[in-house]
DNA sequence: TATTGTTATACTCTATAACTATA
DNA sequence: TATAGTTATAGAGTATAACAATA
């Protein structure tokens, strides 16, 4: 069909395999009755704890009406908590509850699983070639360490 | 802030790069007045003249009534033509008109330049490391040399 | 008057199901 | 009766703008 004798893009080959590994995270993740979206906020929050919503959005690169939405399901569900900040009354400092670290400490054994099988086929020497020059790509568009770019359908 | 000393998990920088080349695609695509689901069909059809809707929606892994949308559009741009099938008067044929390839070519020229702009800090070596590896990883999970997966909001 | 969070609303994307025309 | 394409419709996700509470 296509010329398999030339190589493929390397921006296409990226683009394939980060839009899969998104779409299996979001597979696993929905295990845990969490969509992505849900999987960011939990992982920034547990991270800094106290945020109010507008950092939060500015972290995600959403606006702070969107972040009413995604709190407002996760403290249903019991994994945020909303507490008024006692120094500015209209802040709202936001933190996982207990069973919202529970939740987290899963999401850390699927994102281990996540990784396990995706680069199962790879040696050693290949993982650490991989993360070298990846972080590297990261780090030249300034990639948030933190934050994944898909707060909102995407994976891990 | 965060943990600088552990490595970035690999399963989280694929998925952060693939989604920053992908909006990066999608902005330089944007210049042609097309968005990447655009891009994906012609891509199509330039390289699998005369297929029919129902083979395009399956190659996108789409619904049959999602390519007509996407075909009108394109058909009332100029840059694809439906042709009934003479042997099957149900099915449509579709191609690329003059223009559609032109405007393929253009895409050609802005897949160049994306891949120039992400790979910019990399020497060869690194290149063909990259390459292999991805190459590798994409044919474990079978994913189509040809097909975008992102037909809908994504690059390239 | 400025800022945080909320609500109301509207828009985009996409899928499901009913429909038509051809076979 | 089965298949290709189309249309109508509804749902999810997200943003914009108006609003209420607090500073």
């Amino acid at each position: 069909m296509t010329d398999a004798s030339t190589p493929r893009r390397l921006g296409f080959l990226l683009t394939q395999l980060g839009t899969f590994a998104s779409a299996r995270f979001a597979e696993r993740v929905r295990d845990l009755g969490l969509v992505p979206s849900d999987a960011g906020v939990l992982r920034l929050l547990s991270r800094n704890p106290g945020m109010s919503q507008r950092d939060l959005a500015g972290r995600l690169g959403t606006v702070p009406s969107r972040v009413v939405v995604l709190i407002d399901s996760l403290e249903g569900r019991g994994l945020v908590a909303r507490t008024r900040s006692p120094s500015d009354r209209r802040n709202h400092e936001l933190r996982l509850t207990d069973a919202g670290r529970t939740t987290m400490g899963a999401l850390r054994g699927i994102a281990e699983a996540h990784e396990h099988e995706l680069f199962a086929s790879l040696d050693d020497e290949e993982r650490r070639l991989l993360q070298g020059i990846l972080a590297k790509l990261a780090a030249d568009f300034g990639l948030d360490t933190e934050v994944h770019p898909g707060y909102s359908e995407r994976g891990q």
